[in-house]
DNA sequence: TTTATATTTAACTAACTGGTTAATTAACCG
DNA sequence: CGGTTAATTAACCAGTTAGTTAAATATAAA
């Protein structure tokens, strides 16, 4: 995979690693407290590869406090990610304006009705 | 996999594929279209998965023209990717406002050295 | 009807992902 | 020291991904 902005959109399509950084942007917090809402779901060991999942792509940091592994949230390549996507905005916004397209047309439509057919569209 | 978000950042987590929607930002394009710029790389095949990928996850849509599959760019998955993304704007202007809170601090520091010590913060 | 073009499907494979359990490391605490 | 807590590593496995080549399908064109 190797490039970063593959890293970080892997890493970000698993709903495990997304609930994670949502937990982190409320704080630091060390991996069994990132841990406890999965174990149900996951071992321990599986939570450390999603969060080494994370690390890799740059998204966590982990520091040290004796036995504890503080981790928090670092915003920088969910920067060059949304850059990314911004190239493709227009085409979010598009049936929007299509819509709005559509509404003018009406508008005009009805003008040329209420002003005795002046410009409007012939039909057929 | 299964949650839209998951199907999304998955898809962008490619460079090929993301260059194909690159492409399709300037234009509709057919498979073979799309796929010129990769067979030197790969065969067709490989790219009518990729293209599959795209599809599933409803980022590309594909028309049909005699033997020709005319796809164009749907930009709408990418808004909800977006839209999760923003949540997170906080933390990658996080460290600009560090550098202004530094900045900030100096000033002040500069202020009370110049005022006689009045309301800076002391030594020790 | 044959041939050529565009694209997909099938069958296979190597590497990667996401999980497991068991063992290991690291640091604290009595 | 010996025990406990926090976290990681190792070894393994099933399912998915990303590629391959060869065959099949669909449409146009001669």
């Amino acid at each position: 995979m190797s490039d970063q902005l593959s890293l970080t959109f892997s890493a970000l399509a698993d709903p495990t690693r997304r609930a994670m950084l949502a937990r982190l942007s409320k704080g630091e917090a060390n991996v069994s407290d990132l841990a406890k809402p999965f174990l149900k779901e996951m071992s321990l060991p599986a939570v450390t590869k999603h969060l080494k999942v994370l690390e890799n792509a740059g998204l966590i940091t982990k520091g040290r406090d004796a036995q504890w592994r503080p981790c928090k949230l670092n915003g920088a390549p969910l920067k060059s990610a949304t850059n990314w996507m911004e190239q493709y905005r227009v085409f979010w916004e598009e049936s929007l304006d299509r819509l709005d397209q559509y509404l003018k047309s009406v508008i005009i439509e009805k003008e040329s009705k209420e002003k005795g057919r002046r410009h409007g569209k012939r039909k057929k």
